[in-house]
DNA sequence: AGCAAGGTTAACATAATTGTGAACATGTGG
DNA sequence: CCACATGTTCACAATTATGTTAACCTTGCT
């Protein structure tokens, strides 16, 4: 059991509704947790990463836990002031 | 010269403030470039592609040519759309 | 217990994407 | 030449992400 799946896990116990949303919005709910886990490892606080990107902890939180869509140039902003990078490809 | 960069230079004589654009925002414009090349490979016309999306073929345009950010869920309906999938990585 | 750090959520304001309709270009077949 | 298909651009409306503030929750520390 991965990271991903021992957080969906978890998440599904504290949100009864999780379980829907987890299937209709899966992409997204995905980048969330991709982004803080790379967060995580770059080991730095929403609170310092909402610094770098000039905005605050909660819009953070907001990406990483309930975003249902997200920009582009957004995803781009995060995964740079984390020291990573987005690639995208339409396969 | 693969396509991409045959279309920029062909977009640069078009316009001539293309260059610049073309620098501060080329990961977006890469994106229209990719999926105007994918939406041509699948065969089928910005019209058809609008319907498909129940959206206007002013729009697929848009995307295609001078969209400076796009949202995550537009993306994945566009290649959807196309017989295609979008793959976003952090790196 | 009290306090601080880190995180989550809600509500509202703001900014940006996307929807929509119209006008205009360009090429192609009649 | 004319009509049609395809694509581009503009302007405005509508929807939605993001900014912002505030309140609340844990957890750990003193």
């Amino acid at each position: 059991m991965d990271d991903l799946e021992k957080y969906i896990s978890k998440r599904k116990k504290r949100s009864p509704e999780f379980a829907k949303d987890f299937e209709s919005g899966y992409n997204d709910f995905k980048i969330g947790v991709m982004l803080k886990q790379a967060r995580e490892k770059a080991g730095i606080t929403q609170e310092d990463l909402a610094k770098k990107l000039h905005t605050r902890k909660s819009a953070i939180s907001r990406i990483e836990n309930q975003s249902k869509d997200i920009r582009l140039s957004t995803l781009e902003k995060f995964a740079e002031a984390v020291g990573r990078q987005i690639r995208v490809e339409i396969i």
